[in-house]
DNA sequence: CGAATATAATAGTAATACTATCATAATTGA
DNA sequence: TCAATTATGATAGTATTACTATTATATTCG
């Protein structure tokens, strides 16, 4: 699996970028910084002159390579549903029976994140949490329809489609497969959140996760 | 129903606000302003200057009755919710029926909204799409953790603990009736999103509504 | 080595998110 | 009823944000 993705670049869409950060050290950095920022104080209070002193240089360097902190939100959160619908496809595409592989997937996509050394510049825990606490904030804005248009959420709709074929296989008679799918990565980003922070509401916790939530749900909904 | 609820105001942690708006003609002008407003331009575009325009004064008035833009959405979220948890509660009690009463309550959350008149300068319509595009902005915040212990989210949390509640009347063998509850609140505000702007990635549209779809989920995960 | 390109530093602008002050209008209660 | 309180409205000011533009200095690459 590491020697398959090591070569692999996650690709997201061009237009998120002005210049490819991955094509510099510098690049590389403003991604990996940002990482680090975003997590230790929030989207909101997240600026590019923070990024700028966090990378050893200044707000300007950073607007070469995004055109503001709204485009480098939706290339990271793309990063990461990229990253994830490969573990996805790879971690299942051996597995023949439609029932286990979809179990397989519930448990990839609510599977806490574990360090992986293949994108050095990227912490792929820290990144899990941006998308649990941000990822929302990148479609609920007044540009979500132009911006889905131009092909930004794309990534994450694939993966959403992949998990509702996998839906659709275990029991084709079910009317819901689209979403039924969108509603377990959602649920998947939101149980993860109130665990955290509203713990009174749910009942995932150290000894109960959320695919135990999620496969006990999907195992009575679908006709096998 | 309308009658009855003709008297209660609606009621909102004290702390959201500096001055009641519902003690004075002005603060309701800023509640209903701010709702037509932030449904035009979204809640990034908004500000107590716009504001301060629309009701046709400026933001010092405004800031006398709110912080900031934050807690006023907090005021107007947590409005949203103790209303939702009225219609809930009402049209629900008289219900002996576990499994008819959890359906209603279904229906009840995933309803769409008709204008309602009892509270003359709030514009329910309009609330809800405010609550389904940044509620989650809300609570999506480094401060989340304090502003709960506070008591920001307890209307909500309420709502989501009566909903627990039918669930566990319901089938009290179920192991996660918490997770379930909270997941089926947040699933109606995602799914009227998706059916709005992702259309590819769910079911739900003019035909098939979300409550199709979440009441067909909890009567096959529960057993009666 | 010299030209092109990338990076860094500085400056500047309009808007935001406030705070503070003061004038005026409305209300209310002795 | 009138003085006092309180509410509202207008103006000004500050630090920060979210940029754009320009120029200087490195770096690299043919």
């Amino acid at each position: 699996m590491k020697q398959l993705l090591g070569n692999l670049k996650i690709s997201v869409h061009e237009k998120l970028y002005l210049k490819d950060p991955e094509s510099s050290a510098l690049g590389k950095k403003i991604i990996e910084q940002s990482i680090l920022l975003i997590n230790e104080i929030g989207f909101e209070g997240f600026t590019f002159k923070k990024l700028g002193s966090a990378i050893g240089s200044n707000e300007s360097s950073v607007y070469r390579y995004f055109e503001n902190k709204h485009k480098l939100l939706l290339y990271l959160t793309s990063w990461y549903w990229g990253w994830m619908e490969y573990r996805l496809v790879f971690e299942t595409h051996s597995i023949a029976d439609p029932d286990e592989k979809l179990n397989k997937a519930i448990e990839i996509i609510c599977r806490p994140i574990v360090e992986d050394s293949t994108y050095v510049h990227i912490n792929e825990v820290l990144l899990n949490k941006i998308v649990v606490n941000e990822f929302s904030k990148s479609y609920l804005t007044k540009e979500v329809d132009e911006e889905n248009k131009e092909g930004y959420f794309s990534i994450y709709k694939r993966l959403v489609h992949r998990v509702e074929e996998m839906v659709a296989e275990v029991d084709p008679s079910y009317h819901f497969s689209s979403s039924l799918a969108s509603t377990l990565i959602e649920t998947s980003l939101h149980q993860q959140f109130l665990k955290e922070h509203f713990k009174s509401i749910t009942n995932c916790n150290d000894k109960v996760s959320t695919s135990d939530f999620l496969l006990d749900l999907v195992s009575k909904i679908l006709k096998k």
